[in-house]
DNA sequence: ACGAGGAGAATGAACGTTCATTCCGGTAGT
DNA sequence: ACTACCGGAATGAACGTTCATTCTCCTCGT
């Protein structure tokens, strides 16, 4: 297995596990089965690294969520699949999610290294929400708002059900929360 | 003032701008015009600080969010206006939400002391959520779901708006959040 | 085929820094 | 003078990072 990928993978598990705080490299090289030093052959800082890992993570989501979309479909079959794909990862990918949540409260990341981790995905996103507003069946809101509110609740429903399964209904349907979805956007 | 809320605000300051890490005890002792070793005379350990923080920030939100709410009025109406006082605040109040997203993502801040401090809003929440049900006006759903959704939109939109203005259109009406919310919600 | 030599990867003890916490000398109120 | 409280230098633990050394494996001359 590549080493560089290695120490990746251990770092994410640790992070996820412990928070970054509590995640020395010491530990991460420990886990990774290399020398502390080792790292740095990889990475010029621990900071470094950290970014790598949340640019990474970021990209398994996004990907996640346009996977399977396809542009011959209805713009609204097409943002219920993408919020279902959103919802299914975030979900079914805890140990990520956590780590996303760690990084993204960490103040060494840039906002230009999160703006463009997400570039991707907005473009799919908000050209889908033109045409549904020029189709007149989503609402003339901006774009930002539209696409923020829905990712929003889909994530902290998936958060919450993560630390709190007990609070949660044990079933929530993929089609309970897109419904949610596009109740709250269509016109 | 009193001395002890001297530090605590002095350590919000610090800690929503520049991050937990980047807060050191001596540095919340300068703003605060103290000693480092006076701020154990008012708390045990930093750790203990930062959950008092933590607390006090979520008694201000969930405050705020019932603020003027009157139990004569409809469910719908209720909601809306707590809705609307929940994106006031987050939209208000940049140095506690800020504060409060660090703090969030600390590990030494256990599960029971964040579900005991939203213990009141859900309280009410969900009482309000129930009788819409019972009334048949919202989505027969679990109310963790559907108060999650809600404050979840609200709280990310909030988020993205304090941290990259200009991405968001520059007016986002109260009336707006809560229909989306609303909407949502609705059977 | 084989062994000497070398290049670069890996190692982890050691270093300097930073931090939470302690402790003691000072100060103000009585 | 005595008490209660305060400040901030001192302390030691923990951390990120470095670097002298070791290890690994490939190359090439015989």
């Amino acid at each position: 297995m590549d080493k560089r990928e290695q120490i990746l993978e251990a770092a994410a598990n640790l992070i996820a596990e412990h928070g970054l705080q509590s995640s020395p490299v010491s530990q991460v090289a420990k886990q990774a089965c290399c020398g502390a030093g080792t790292i740095y052959r990889y990475f010029e800082t621990k900071e470094s690294l950290i970014e790598e890992l949340f640019v990474l993570m970021l990209q398994r989501l996004t990907s996640a969520c346009l996977e399977g979309d396809d542009s011959s479909h209805a713009p609204e079959q097409r943002l219920r699949h993408i919020w279902a794909n959103t919802y299914n990862y975030l979900h079914e990918n805890e140990r990520d999610c956590v780590l996303l949540d760690h990084l993204a409260a960490c103040p060494s990341i840039s906002e230009e290294i999160r703006a463009e981790a997400l570039e991707n995905i907005h473009s799919v996103l908000f050209a889908l929400l033109d045409q549904g507003k020029a189709d007149g069946i989503i609402k003339d809101l901006p774009n930002e708002v539209l696409a923020t509110f829905a990712y929003g609740g889909l994530a902290t429903i998936a958060k919450k059900r993560r630390i709190a399964p007990h609070m949660m209904g044990i079933h929530i349907s993929n089609e309970m929360l897109t419904q949610l979805c596009w109740d709250a956007l269509r016109a």
